[in-house]
DNA sequence: TTGTACGCGTTATCAG
DNA sequence: CTGATAACGCGTACAA
């Protein structure tokens, strides 16, 4: 009978009168081991409702079976559908997932990575918090053989494995369909400035701006760090412009939504002409009575899907310590919704 | 040096020519120890960035120093926002949170359990998943010295500790408030039948009515499963009555959502002179343009911190071998949202 | 004030 | 085919 601590492998030996190593084994369904054992162990398993002891498999193989998200914000659906695709993954390969935020705030982000290297935490995807600047943290980690993957925030360091979204692809898709509908005037919400991401998507915004023979102009373009308040900041500079901006493409889809909240309040009439576009494609528009025109359409349920299978391949790559490096760059669909005229 | 499988204690001992425990000691400011190795311990374990192997911890004192949250689905922002609230309690504790998605599974959450057992996890705070019918996990769970609070949705067995919104409370403030707003055939649209906080909160509607002497009509009650298609169908089947509901009192604001899109696309002209509230104060409402009348403002944050603060008060208890019972139910403010009119 | 000895549950190795 | 033994890193009771 088990006691209350929960029955283990040695008490089974002992009702059994064979050793621990024979019942170990047994369970696992080692060959080596003669059917009937494995027969009799695995009945009393049952019988005694013996559940393997995993913090003590962990210690034993330095290993947790589990890899951790580190994400800002759960609340932002983008985030939580790549973890449902990390999840699928993880699942797969018979592993566990720890989805930590950070909040945005680089210093808990430290704190949560050391406790995931102090918890041996068998690989990391992450997307770093928007002030993360110091690296060395990330350098450690892979020495000591914790894989990372960095997801959709890009990162200086080049050596590090990544998954994000194509930004020169997604800006000219945007910009083009833009374009199409009319505008010149098309102003660029950009991300915080200590993103790095930031810096690319106003690039690519550039670029296509150039690749349509539309000059570029500075005045146009306004950071946002994603609260409504700053959106709205931003917004008002914008519309004080002699020839303000009847169109906008946006870092992401919700900066979009202030954009129209902040029409709705401060300039109704320019609402039903003022074409927004951005990155990120949220279950949540399908709730909006007035939709933007349009997302670029990020999956990031399949982004995280790539995400983990990279991970799992570095994790396989680690333990036969071997190299690995990949980067993968995601090319966008435009996503078009219809608003009822 | 260290080694790269990182630094032990044993081995700061070794190139300190002291035993570990002396070193164990001194790493937790233990005061038998003298302060001048208390000094030189820590001194060197900063040098040779000592990292404490939390998984050698959790196996040598059976605890986790984790607790676990399972919920149906991430993107609810209702419980995102729980987990928030849960979060902030686990840090004040030390503690670490692992978050895990039945995805409204009742199979996937055993396997989640289970796991957790095994991962000898300290505590769960959970939202069974809709289908849950069994509850022997949680007899065992709790047997083996597991504490568990129940969040948000009701169960049947009445010895465990939950954590939940007062349903006779909201509705009856909810009922008041549409009745107030002049209506008369107020429909209830319910949870699935598998959810026993269904049935309360039907019941609750139920006495609500009847404390306003409205009589109560089973025509104008129907269920949903939370899925557009379902709350469709009942919505179409609603609408075929000689009089048909001028008001919706809902399982959760999700579905009023839901609601509105039925109508925007089916009775446009109904739309304006519907009102609709329900259990649940999302964010993402902020982002809308008509908003529902109102919701139950259920402070899912609050509520998270709270089953949290309880999940605690049991985890001491437990190590203490007292027992230890609480029902917490919430009552709810009314919110209101305005809509340019 | 410090050190010794042991146990936690599991698995890997190697010997029988 | 099975068993004995050691080891993983840490904490702790007890001895010195």
């Amino acid at each position: 009978m088990s006691n209350e601590k929960g029955v283990t492998i040695v008490d089974i030996a002992h009702r059994l009168n064979m050793s621990a190593s024979t019942v170990s084994k047994a369970l696992k369904d080692d060959k080596t081991i003669s059917a009937i054992t494995r027969e009799r162990v695995k009945a009393l398993a049952k019988e005694w409702n013996y559940i393997p002891n995993q913090a003590a498999r962990n210690f034993q193989q330095n290993k947790s079976f589990t890899l951790a998200i580190v994400i800002p914000d759960l609340l932002d659906q983008f985030y939580a559908l790549a973890i449902n695709g990390i999840e699928e993954v993880a699942i797969q390969n018979n592993y566990n997932v720890i989805i930590c935020q950070s909040y945005d705030n680089s210093e808990r982000e430290i704190n949560i990575l050391n406790h995931l290297v102090s918890s041996r935490i068998d690989g990391i995807i992450i997307v770093v918090s928007k002030n993360t600047k110091d690296l060395t943290i990330f350098d450690n980690m892979e020495k000591q053989g914790i894989p990372i993957v960095f997801f959709a925030r890009s990162i200086q360091q080049p050596s590090f494995s990544s998954v994000s979204s194509d930004h020169n692809d997604g800006a000219l898709k945007a910009i083009n369909l833009l374009i199409k509908r009319g505008h010149k005037r098309i102003a660029h919400l950009a991300g915080p400035n200590a993103l790095l991401t930031s810096h690319l998507r106003h690039t690519a915004y550039k670029k296509a701006l150039e690749q349509n023979n539309i000059p570029y102009d500075a005045a146009l373009v306004k950071a946002t760090d994603f609260s409504y308040e700053s959106t709205s900041t931003a917004l008002t500079e914008l519309y004080k412009d002699k020839h303000p901006p009847t169109a906008f493409f946006v870092f992401k889809s919700y900066v979009g939504l202030d954009i129209k909240r902040f029409l709705q309040s401060s300039h109704p009439k320019k609402l039903k002409h003022t074409d927004i576009i951005g990155f990120g494609n949220l279950p949540l528009i399908k709730q909006l009575e007035t939709k933007p025109t349009a997302s670029l359409d990020e999956n990031s349920q399949m982004m995280g899907r790539q995400a983990a299978e990279l991970l799992f391949e570095k994790i396989k790559d680690t333990e036969a310590e071997k190299f690995h490096l990949r980067k993968i760059l995601l090319s966008l669909a435009t996503l078009l919704y219809m608003n009822k005229q």
